[in-house]
DNA sequence: TAAATTTGTCTATTGTTATAGACAACTAAA
DNA sequence: TTTAGTTGTCTATAACAATAGACAAATTTA
């Protein structure tokens, strides 16, 4: 059934690259009878491993909120679906996820006055040096943390921006208070990489786990750049969704 | 300097838990001297673990290709950038990619006649039961796999698609040779996972390597969809780039 | 040249992961 | 009720990961 073995010393236990790969399982749903996966025993034999090293896999997925073990009866899914994430032209976190989340809502936990390195100036079209301003934000769906992300703003152009996202929460409402009522994704570039520290602190994640990187531009309606943005999601929590409008 | 340390019976080794940091960090290139990373005596200071530890880190990424030791010298990068891979309403795999790599081919692993599951069907809008062309290919860019992808398309209308595909390597040229001049991406999903088994095979990943999974439909100048595609990317290899033409 | 710094290699010990086997506890079906 | 199949828990052992220390080999700096 399977073509590869599981990878020894890879510096990956096996029981995590087993709980990993009926991880995807699970997700890509391989019709699993009554949401039963098959027995203990069955998947030692499958995966060629001793019944505790299955144990643990299944044990680590329990803790994930994935599954769920029932003594005599076998072990079941919770399905849980990943929240999707809108990107398009006009993309705003509370739009899109609010619908799919029962609370929605903005923490600040940075704000800072910076000089705009060339990767920032270049982004947001201002010269090197200049002052920007940085905001660093989690974002909170349901109580769970889904995005970590870090915005820069032109500081002559939006001297009170943060101060406005304190008070509203909320990116759009912060720079509607600034004057600006409408923006554009002006482009949107996606990496996976694996979980840093801090993610694993701010995003509730453990080692190994997936974070998506996204780096965008928002421009106003004239086509300037107004905040440039990095924002880092937890995978497994939401999919990213891009729709072109026709 | 850390806000958090290493977690330990994580399931994950801690000097690959050190490998992803420091692979994070040489990505989003946090300012090293002449490429120099700090010593290895250094590394172990601020992970606060045995230099044997952070030797074992290095050596993984030297084997990635990323890093380079040279006695009585320190630790090198070896920069390498992903590929960019640009999602947008006209998006081809050789026009993005062949731009930045040397060779690009498509290889043509499986052709299959199925019958359309619910899902397939409804993203072709077709009738669930009909037959689907099945098509599996990895693509390559130098001689490194990049993505392995599933096609499905509506067997009624394209019953050559498979032998067009074989000859062309390309499923642009496939679809013009069945009298699709030209097609539109109408959305695009994407979520990020762990490496299957299969991906570590046909992609050449390591357990515990990451791939970006996107869902695609591709539609005709007419909005009909013409193509159904599951498309799992080499996350260490490619970054996704969304423009938003204005 | 000498000293300091760096990576490379070896031995040994301890802690964690994986295997192995046995049996209890529980559930559903014969 | 009995049986088969399942998860839960215990003990013991082997394989691997991480620590510790020492010193060699190469390079750069004083």
């Amino acid at each position: 059934m399977n073509v590869k073995a599981l990878e020894r010393r890879s510096g990956i236990a096996i029981w995590r690259q087993i709980a990993d790969e009926l991880r995807n399982e699970i997700a890509t749903n391989l019709a699993l009878k009554d949401n039963r996966l098959p027995s203990e025993l069955t998947l030692a034999k499958r995966f060629d491993v001793n019944r505790h090293t299955v144990r643990a896999a299944l044990n680590a997925l329990a803790k994930e909120g994935i599954v769920e073990s029932r003594q005599g009866q076998g072990t079941f899914v919770r399905r849980q679906k990943r929240i999707s994430y809108p990107i398009g032209k006009r993309t705003r976190f509370s739009d899109g996820i609010g619908k799919q989340a029962q609370t929605t809502r903005g923490k600040l936990l940075n704000l800072s006055t910076e000089i705009a390195t060339p990767e920032i100036a270049s982004a947001l079209q201002i010269t090197a040096g200049s002052n920007v301003i940085c905001l660093d934000a989690l974002s909170e769906a349901d109580g769970m943390p889904v995005s970590r992300s870090t915005s820069w703003f032109c500081a002559q152009r939006f001297p009170d921006i943060g101060a406005a996202y304190q008070t509203t929460g909320s990116i759009t409402k912060a720079l509607a208070h600034c004057g600006v009522d409408d923006y554009l994704r002006q482009s949107t570039e996606i990496e996976a990489h694996h979980a840093t520290m801090k993610d694993t602190e701010y995003l509730q994640l453990s080692p190994g786990a997936i974070v998506l990187v996204t780096q965008a531009i928002n421009s106003d309606t004239d086509g300037n750049p107004i905040q440039y943005s990095k924002t880092r999601f937890a995978a497994d929590r939401v999919s990213l969704m891009i729709a072109n409008e026709l």
